[in-house]
DNA sequence: ACCTGAACACCGTTCAAGT
DNA sequence: ACCTGAACACCGTTCAAGT
């Protein structure tokens, strides 16, 4: 092994080492790629992804990966949407509970983005991939199917698009950080005279997470039921 | 449309030399370094922020700032909340449209964080600052005024909060990736068979942003006023 | 076709040193 | 008290070169 020298301790040719060559690697190839980066990103956080540290985790050259790949925003591109993997709606036959089937849907979404806390940060600054375009579409026609008036029907899908990006968003990062939060509470205790109502409400200590994203979703839901019934015009101020 | 494409030329010392000697710089200050790291973010983006680029602008040496801040995360926290200042309600008497005091604090959060774009997505991983927390206690004293049972309360707060911020994110990113949204558009054109119902509502395309922020609000707060005139617990299936 | 190391132009941060 | 350059351990990506 050619040790390179560096200025600190061999840490790198330890690790040259650990890569037994009895272990032949397979070859490259785009699959191995995505998934190795979503390893490496579940492990590490958006910031451990790198294309050198994926590299290295596939038992490749630095360098390889940009024979298969453009450059590091297209792992990103294809980490995220392997990840949001979505097969349809279960049954084909018409269900008759639309509310159930929207519910159903949003939280799987929401499952699938929290078994992977970088994935919804990422998601609204990347194009929609076709798994998130099939939960847009079984979410449109659902709501369609429901009675949602066409000039709503924009609208509808993306204020629920917005909360379960809000809600996933804030969720994964106030997991991560879970002191902060507490912290803050307790910094809040100082400033009763300032924030009493969150403070006694005890606003930032509550976590029950997702009785809170049913609860809301349910809120959003019941506004757009209201509207179902009627004219989109004739809503009273 | 500046160069952004300098090749391998001396920019580096050009950039030097630029710096007058005649025009002396006042001294670094914790304020002047929040400010000019907020022009920096809104030039160049959240990567476009970094410490040599900012003491660079700064007219300082690249580790002039150290003594200052301990880090760069530090850096993002205080331009991430000068960014959203609040001073509180307008007016203190009581106000008797609990649903406009609401909407216009959240269309004036929306409309700062707009402003900055790089803001929203920061928002939700860092502590909560003194600014965002007077807008969640704004927010809570007025539902709570409103009739939101003590049970529902947090529940409210937090689906707004993620109405909000899901709806500024993914307005911010559309905006600064355009095309993207166009090209997907297009790309669904050719998928029709796949994704009728979003191609037909021209979901993609819809970009009276504002609009359709109020209205998606406007179903929240109709779910939310629904509930507040009865018991938490009667709500029917 | 697939992989590689060297090299370039960057990063954040530490540290000893300057005024 | 305030600022600095050199240095360290990293980055992403290009390129010429290897098989």
């Amino acid at each position: 092994m050619a040790a390179k020298r560096s200025g600190a301790q061999s840490k790198r040719s330890q690790r040259k080492n650990v890569k037994l060559p009895s272990v032949q690697e397979p070859p490259l190839s785009l699959e191995r790629i995505v998934a190795t980066a979503v390893e490496l990103l579940d492990a590490q956080g958006i910031d451990g992804l790198t294309m050198r540290r994926l590299a290295d985790r596939l038992g490749a050259g630095a360098m390889s990966l940009y024979w298969h790949v453009d450059n590091k925003e297209t792992v990103f591109d294809l980490a995220l949407d392997s990840v949001l993997e979505y097969r349809g709606p279960q049954q084909t036959g018409e269900s008759q509970d639309w509310r159930a089937d929207v519910v159903h849907m949003l939280e799987g979404w929401r499952a699938s983005m929290l078994r992977h806390p970088w994935s919804a940060s990422l998601l609204p600054r990347r194009a929609l991939g076709p798994n998130i375009l099939s939960r847009l579409e079984l979410l449109s026609r659902t709501l369609s199917g429901a009675g949602v008036a066409d000039a709503d029907l924009n609208a509808a899908i993306w204020s629920l698009w917005n909360y379960v990006i809000g809600a996933t968003i804030t969720r994964a990062n106030f997991d991560r950080s879970d002191d902060d939060m507490t912290a803050a509470q307790q910094r809040l205790a100082g400033l009763s005279e300032h924030y009493p109502t969150i403070e006694r409400s005890r606003l930032l200590l509550d976590n029950d997470w997702d009785g809170t994203f049913r609860k809301g979703l349910d809120f959003l839901l019941d506004g757009l039921a209201l509207g179902t019934g009627r004219d989109a015009a004739g809503r009273n101020p």
